[in-house]
DNA sequence: TAACATTTTATGTCTATACATAAAAACAGA
DNA sequence: TCTGTTTTTATGTATAGACATAAAATGTTA
C-alpha cells in the first residue's frame, strides 16, 4: 500500500476544488466529475474526495445530489457561523474585565404574551430576573429574562446575586433547541438608565429562547449598550 | 463482511451521544471513552466512531484533542449557523415581490476612511451605489455600497438600475474572505426618508466588507427598514 | 529538581472495498 | 404519447486496516 504523504489531503483536494470554481473553470451551475473520476485525477481514493467535497457542501459552496452528481451554487449561499457567547466570556476575552449584578428577582405568574411565545399553558409561574453586565466597570448589558419554573425548578433556589442567569442555565440545563434573533430597538427610560444612555438612544438587542425537546425553558431579551457591534470573520 | 444495516450509523452514534452528554451520563468536564472503547461498545468501527464524534465536536459539544482525548464542553458554546442571504432572495422567500430601484451612482475617489477599514492604498477609485430594495412596495432596504474599481473593473461597464450590486457581485466576483457585522443605529434625515420612518428611529444595520485574497473588493452598509428582526433557529 | 529526550497513546487521516439508496434515465406496455 | 417499471449511476455510508502526529506521560541526565 502507498504511503500516506504521497497524495494529496482532503484539505489539498478541498483547496484545488475551490480554486477552480473561484477561477470559473468550473462555472457556477456546472456539474463537477464524479467522485470516481476526481479520486482518479488527485491519484486519491473515492473515501477522500468525499470527505473534501461533502465539506464544500456544507460550507454552501457545492450542492449534491445522489445520482445527479455535484453542482457548483451560482449565488454561494455562504454560511457564516457564530458562536452564541455567554456574555461574561465575551467581555474576557477581549480583555475587559467583568462584572455582574443582579437588579431583580420574582415569582411571577407568565405573562400572556410569553405563554403564546413559549406554546405553553397560560398557568405557569416564571422566575422573573433583571440583571446588569458590566466590562470594566462600565455598563455592557442590561439582560431581561424569564425561566419557566416547572421546566428549571432548581432556579428557585438560587438567589442569582453571584451567577448570572445565563452562566447557571448553561451549566444546569442543557437545552435542545435554540431561536435566536437581532433587532434594534429603542431605549426606553429604564433601559436608559441602567446602560447609561439616553432615552431613545438605538440599542441593539438579543432574543434568545431554548427548549429542552418541545419544553420551554427561558426567554431573555438582551440590551447592549450604544456602539455594540456584533462581528463575524469567515 | 458484516453487511451494513447490522449495525449504528454515525447519525444513530451521534443521537446516542448527545443523549448520554444531555442525561449528564457524561457530566460537563469529563473525558469519553475513546474511539475504539465506543465503536466496541456500539460494534462498530473506529472511522464510524470518529466521524460521530468529530461532527459533534464541530456542532460545539465537544472538544478533541490528540492524545487527550475527547471531553464534554461544560458551556456548550453552541454555534449558530446563519446564511448571508441576498436581499432579492430572503423577501422572495417570505413570499413577499421583491423590486430593486437604483438611488445613485458616481465614480469617487476612495475616503480616507474606507481605504483605512480596506487597509488599501489611498489613491484608488471606488464605484458609489446607493439602492432601495422593496418588499410589496414598501421599503425594506437601503444600501449604500462603495466597490473598489481595480478589483472590479467591470461594475464600471454596468450601470445596476436592473440588478442590485449584492446580486451583480455574487454572480461576477467570488469572495475569499468576508466580514459581516451587526449594529444598532440611528435614522438620518437622509435614511429615515428613504425608509419610510421618522428621524431618530432605531435601524438594525449591517455592514459587510468582502475580499478576494487579501485584495478589498467591496463595502456595503445595510440599513432595515424599523421592525426588522433577523432570526435564526437551531 | 529542573531540563531534556523518549515512549506511549488517542485522535487525525488515507486506502481499498463493499453495500445502500435516491433519483435520473432507459425501457416496456397500453 | 402517456404511464408505470426496470436499470443505471453518483452519492451516502460502513468496514478493516495502516500510517501520521500532537501532546501527555515517563524516563534520563546534569
Amino acid at each position: 500500500m502507498a504511503t500516506q504523504r504521497d497524495n494529496m489531503s482532503y484539505k489539498d483536494i478541498k483547496r484545488v476544488v475551490l480554486d477552480r470554481i473561484q477561477k470559473r473553470i468550473w462555472a457556477p451551475d456546472s456539474l463537477l466529475p464524479s467522485e470516481i473520476e476526481l479520486a482518479d485525477e488527485f491519484s486519491s481514493t473515492r473515501t477522500t474526495v468525499n470527505r473534501a467535497l461533502r465539506e464544500l457542501a456544507e460550507e454552501g459552496f457545492l450542492e449534491r445530489k445522489r445520482k445527479a452528481g455535484t453542482r457548483v451554487l451560482n449565488a454561494p449561499l455562504r454560511k457564516a457561523q457564530f458562536t452564541i457567547p455567554q456574555v461574561g466570556d465575551e467581555i474576557i476575552e477581549a480583555g475587559r474585565t467583568y462584572r455582574y449584578s443582579l437588579v431583580k428577582r420574582e415569582v411571577i405568574d407568565i405573562p400572556s404574551w410569553l405563554s403564546a411565545t413559549l406554546a405553553t399553558g397560560s398557568e405557569q409561574s416564571v422566575l422573573y430576573l433583571e440583571c446588569m453586565h458590566f466590562a470594566d466597570n462600565t455598563p455592557f448589558q442590561f439582560e431581561v429574562r424569564w425561566i419557566v419554573v416547572d421546566s428549571a425548578p432548581a432556579a428557585l433556589d438560587t438567589d442569582f446575586t453571584q451567577i448570572g442567569p445565563g452562566a447557571w442555565l448553561a451549566q444546569e440545563l442543557p437545552f435542545t433547541d435554540l431561536e435566536v434573533s437581532f433587532s434594534a430597538s429603542q431605549a426606553d427610560r429604564q433601559i436608559a438608565e441602567f446602560l447609561d444612555a439616553r432615552e431613545g438612544d438605538p440599542i441593539f438587542t438579543t432574543q434568545r429562547t431554548t427548549w429542552l425537546r418541545a419544553q420551554p425553558v427561558t426567554h431573555a431579551r438582551l440590551y447592549f449598550a450604544p456602539g455594540y457591534k456584533m462581528t463575524t470573520r469567515l
